[in-house]
RNA sequence: GGGCGAUUAACUCAGCGGCUAGAGUACCUCGCUUACACCGAGGGAGUCAGGGGUUCGAAUCCCUUAUCGCCCACCA
């Protein structure tokens, strides 16, 4: 086998040689029971609407580069894929194919055959986004890959539902839903397009009435039945003359587009510090057309006072923002009603009085007619509004009332807020807790019903009797016991409606016992259905029976299932237990949960980290939970702050033992949050697949490799939150973008140097062992230096600051090591007394660099790495650099921090000042570069001792010959002078006497300008006496040394 | 409307109280010296968005204006 590395550097070759060999190795597998203190993450699931783009590469690398990192240093890691189903992105998605390429509507094929059609494209899209996911070099646990619709997270999606449910935390609630009257359905507002329609704006006429003058506000009470004719007729109210004492108007004007929506109104508003009206306040109009009378209130929120009017009429059961209204007043003494009055097709409901069954323009133009014969039809003027229309049927929607289901929010929000105010859960960078920390605050309840079809279906079945419950329920749970499915249902009556039975079932056991009852009552007298699909749950005649008697007796709708799916942000909180196994306690959880990390976008703290928190602590904790609420968690959350000194540890668990167990107890789904930066175009907008702006990550990967993709990625990402990524096409019209160069440039130079060093081991394959007394300058420095650099890695990796990890290694690498320490080593090769401890040292680095460096470019380390073994398997630099052999760098132990050079570090720096010093005169004076110029050195002693014992160091790497270092030295007359590491370094053979003298008063002039910033400093009373003393000391050093050399230049 | 953030070299970004403000790319000069031209050596380049303040000292902290981006709420 050839030893030697390809002289050119193949990404694509190198790339799935080594994923090929981690795959067929098994080096991603996680194993719950190996040794080990656990390290887990979970990916943030891609939606599967389409392919990943580099906002997702970015998460991803960073990712990877957490778990290999932790993988090396010893911990028992596991990363988990998978994918979201993505419930309304997806099913849009798939209906818009189905439309442009059957010409058919999602009605047309049906739920089942809709869903089996998304399940298609999930498999394409899916399979795509996993295999982006392996160029990218993603080390995943594959045969963990989830899905957010598998049959594992459906089992802890029920699971979760019915605690809820029968905690009481599931309720059903009205909600405003964009409603499709043709369509009956309600739809997302991703599916309103907006048109502008020409219509009028009619300005109506609301009596007031003066009653309740001395008794004060009087709330009307909820009610959705239309009786409030009868009771206002009840009540009494004088109508004396002294109502209207004042010069107080005797109506309210109010204007509206959609004038039949004022049969629904419940109030009219005005700001509280409109002198026009506020005197109207808790009074009360009496509505066009109905004789209800409707309260007057304030609301500064709705009203903007300088706007028409300055009265608004308030309908919150058909417009968002009087919606809101009705939800701020809710509780409050000026609490209103909300009322409904259309139909699910959109004529007027029972509430509408005489326009009942009429449809929305009929009403509309009949109210007109009524409202201007009754003269309170003041105008009506012509008007061109934005009416949302629904993108399926093309009509025009309406905001409607509809039943929702919702999750309560406060006792799930307080303990997640408590877990992030105390620290138990941290942010990174730290200020994206106030959006977690405020949103939550809110907590506003979670609707989680969708009327679509694609996600998990809600697990409740409902049946409404024609009259109240009664004996029902328990029969029902009867028919379950019977089946020995007692503990998968929950039967429980709306505690709105007294005959509606709603029964949450958490197995597709219990689903199936249900349709069979439905199907028995559908069918009764023919109970021909297919026994076989029934099988599991129809065991006995008796429990037939009881079905029987329940569907039978009180005249009752059949047994059905909830329309509608769950949003599914519901699977997604589960991600990080379910994916787990929970509810099973499987050896997987037991390890790994809660996991170490979350690594994701800053746009979803809300949507999707805050309710991971609650959904983890309240499925996984075991703290008791009537103790989270109120105060918070003492008891528990002692120690977590104060494991931060050792950042060099790679023994100890990242989150330290006891924090850990704590994060157990709580059930948090993970210790640290990480947000990485938005990855925008070159135009500065968010890379997304929806704005079609995304680049495919592959693309990059084909044009410079995946090391260079991701090191690239990982220098972007700083703690901004944004980071823009200029794209352009090449020449296959593939998208590229020259950022990449930098990465790829890196893996070049890294292959060319790891080439370079094995070629010289090859030829020094010297048994002498290792011997520190012999090694050189350059020698000591560059171990001294890679050791800071590993420590500098550690640091930069513990507070996820990715940019800082890879310029580390970057610097490290390239400056340090190839443009210093291998050029020094070249001369030291040839020298028979030197090769072997050089070699030591050459070994000793590139193997310590190779670790460090592979989790951010994993293909090319490895493929160095398996070459190195060959060439030299053993490579300890004792107490230096420890190098425990592993055949694959992927599993190879992770570079401990070896001792320090601190005299190396000290003094090479100088030699690099004086070398740079030399060949930026050679440069200046275009010298020949082959030609060696003659330097001399006026050095203190110290200085002239150091660079005496490195004169081979510096004649080579400045192209010259030393001709005189010491203290007394004096520059010839030909020589061009400069300063460096407080010497004076003479390059003689100079020509051009004018050049020179231009330079030294260009440097006059500089140092001038030094001197006397430095003076202005000193002069300053204030510096003197506040400034640290140190600093002081540091400034007069500088002065005195620049004094000096200004005074040499002035002389000569 | 609320929140978060950005504005530093031509471009993309570090630096976030004290080095004459840095890196990569691009640019200029020189060099194909047997690891690398995806390279090497050197160089030029910035009123740190504008204005005010705090401080001995501000790119860095505070206030303010402007422009841009993102998230949330909303557009009777």
């Amino acid at each position: 086998m050839s030893t030697e590395l390809p002289k050119a550097y193949d990404p694509a070759a190198v790339e799935a040689k080594a994923y090929q060999t981690w795959l067929d190795e098994k080096c991603f597998a996680g194993d719950p029971n190996a040794p080990g203190e656990p390290y887990s993450i979970v990916i943030p699931p891609p939606n599967v609407t389409g392919a990943l783009h580099l906002g997702h590469a970015i998460n991803a690398t960073l990712q990877d580069i957490l778990i290999r990192m932790h993988r090396m240093a010893g911990y028992n890691t596991v990363w988990i894929p998978g994918i979201d189903h993505a419930g309304i992105a997806t099913q849009a998605v798939v209906e818009k194919q189905l439309k442009e390429q059957e010409g058919k509507d999602r009605y047309a094929v049906g739920r089942e055959g809709l869903v089996e059609r998304i399940w298609q494209w999930k498999q394409q899209y899916g399979d795509r986004i996993l295999m982006q996911l392996s160029r990218i070099g993603a080390s995943c646990d594959w045969d963990r890959t989830r899905f957010t619709l598998d049959d594992m997270c459906a089992k802890a999606v029920r699971h979760t539902f019915f605690k809820l449910f029968k905690d009481g935390l599931i309720y059903r609630g009205k909600r405003l839903v964009n409603w499709d009257v043709y369509l009956q359905t309600s739809i997302s507002d991703d599916e309103i397009y907006k048109e502008t329609v020409k219509t009028s704006l009619w300005h109506i006429r609301y009596p007031i009435e003066d009653a309740n003058r001395g008794t004060g506000f009087q709330p009307v009470l909820a009610t959705s039945k239309l009786d409030q004719s009868t009771s206002s007729k009840s009540e009494h109210r004088p109508h004396g003359l002294e109502a209207h004492a004042t010069d107080h108007p005797s109506h309210m004007t109010v204007a509206t587009t959609r004038p039949e929506t004022l049969l629904g109104d419940t109030a009219v508003a005005v700001h509280s510090q409109d002198p026009r009206w506020n005197w109207a306040i808790g009074k009360f109009v009496r509505l066009p057309l109905t004789d209800r009378l409707i309260p007057i209130i304030a609301d500064d929120i709705l009203v903007d006072m300088t706007f028409g009017s300055g009265v608004v009429k308030v309908t919150p059961a058909h417009d968002p923002n009087d919606y809101a209204v009705w939800q701020r007043h809710q509780g409050q003494p000026d609490q209103i009603d909300i009322l409904n009055i259309l139909n699910p097709n959109g004529t007027i409901n029972e509430a509408g009085g005489p326009y009942v069954g009429m449809k929305r323009d009929a009403a509309r133009k009949k109210m007109v007619e009524d409202l201007t014969a009754q003269g309170l039809l003041e105008k009506e003027e012509p008007h061109e509004a934005q009416v949302g229309h629904s993108d399926r049927s093309k009509t025009p929607v309406e905001p409607y009332l509809s039943d929702q289901w919702f999750v309560k929010m406060a006792p799930l929000a307080e303990p997640a807020l408590e877990v992030v105010r105390n620290g138990t859960i941290k942010f990174y960078p730290e200020r994206h807790a106030q959006q977690y920390l405020a949103w939550l605050g809110e907590k506003r309840d979670w609707p989680i019903s969708r009327q679509l079809w694609w996600g998990h279906r809600i697990p409740v079945w409902s049946l409404y009797l024609h009259a109240p419950a009664d004996t029902i329920p328990s029969e029902i749970a009867e028919y379950f016991g019977e089946l020995g499915l007692q503990d998968d249902v929950f039967i429980t009556v709306n505690p709105a409606d007294d005959r509606h039975i709603q029964i949450c079932t958490r197995t597709t056991r219990a689903d199936r016992a249900l349709e069979a009852m439905n199907r028995y009552y559908h069918l009764t007298g023919t109970p021909a259905i297919d026994p076989a699909q029934y099988a599991d749950v129809v065991t006995s005649e008796k429990a037939w029976g009881i079905a029987y008697s329940i569907m039978a007796a009180p005249a009752a709708d059949p047994v059905m299932r909830d329309p509608d799916v769950l949003d599914t942000w519901f699977s997604s909180a589960l991600w990080p237990h379910s994916t787990l196994g929970w509810p099973d306690e499987t050896a997987a959880l037991k390890k790994w949960y809660p996991t170490s990390v979350l690594v994701t976008g800053r746009d979803i703290i809300t949507l999707w980290v805050a309710r991971m928190v609650m959904t983890g602590m309240y499925n996984m904790g075991t703290v008791d939970s009537k103790a989270n609420r109120g105060t918070g968690f003492q008891p528990v959350l002692a120690a977590t702050t104060d494991e931060k000194s050792d950042l060099s540890s790679t023994t100890n668990n990242p989150h330290g033992l006891e924090a850990r167990a704590t994060g157990e107890k709580l059930g948090i789904p993970f210790f640290d949050v990480a947000i990485n930066p938005t990855i925008l175009d070159g135009k500065g907008e968010r890379m997304s697949k929806s704005k079609g702006n995304g680049v495919d990550p592959v693309d990059i990967i084909d044009t410079h490799g995946a090391d260079a993709l991701r090191f690239t990625l990982a220098t972007m990402a700083t703690e901004t939150q944004d980071a823009r990524l200029p794209v352009k096409k090449d020449a296959q019209g593939r998208n590229t973008s020259e950022k990449f160069d930098l990465g790829r440039n890196f893996c070049n130079k890294l292959w060319n140097a790891a080439r370079f060093v094995l070629s010289n081991l090859e030829e020094n394959k010297s048994t002498d062992p290792v011997d520190e007394a012999r090694w050189s300058l350059p020698d000591r420095w560059i171990v001294s230096r890679f050791n800071r650099a590993v420590e500098e890695a550690n640091g930069a990796i513990k507070t996820y600051r990715f940019d800082v990890y890879a310029k580390v290694c970057y610097d490290f690498f390239w400056r340090d090591f190839c443009d210093w320490y291998v050029e020094a080593t070249k001369p030291a090769m040839k020298d028979p007394n030197r090769a072997a401890q050089t070699a030591h040292v050459l070994a000793g680095v590139l193997d310590g660099a190779l670790r460090l460096m592979h989790p951010m470019i994993p293909f090319i380390t490895e493929t160095i790495w398996w070459k190195l073994n060959e060439v030299r398997p053993t490579r300890e630099l004792p107490g230096r650099i420890a190098t425990g052999f592993s055949e694959r760098l992927i599993k190879a132990p992770w570079p401990t921090v070896g001792d320090f050079s601190q005299a190396a570090e000290h003094i090479f720096p100088k030699v690099q000042e004086i070398v740079g010093a030399i060949r930026n005169v050679r440069n200046e004076y275009k010298m020949d570069p082959k030609k060696p110029v003659t330097v001399a050195i006026a050095a203190p002693a110290e200085p002239t001792r150091q660079i005496t014992e490195n004169r081979q160091l510096v004649e080579l790497l400045a192209i010259c010959t030393l001709r005189d270092v010491g203290p007394e030295v004096k520059g010839a007359a030909d020589a061009a002078r400069a300063t460096a590491a407080g010497c004076d370094v003479f390059v003689e053979g100079v020509v051009d006497a004018n050049a020179e003298k231009e330079r030294s008063q260009k440097r006059g002039e500089d140092l001038k300008k030094k001197v006397a910033m430095l003076n202005g400093r000193l002069n300053n009373a204030g510096y003197l006496a506040k400034a640290p003393p140190s600093l002081v000391q540091q400034t007069q050093d500088e002065l005195a040394e620049a004094e000096a050399e200004l005074a040499k230049l002035e002389v000569k």
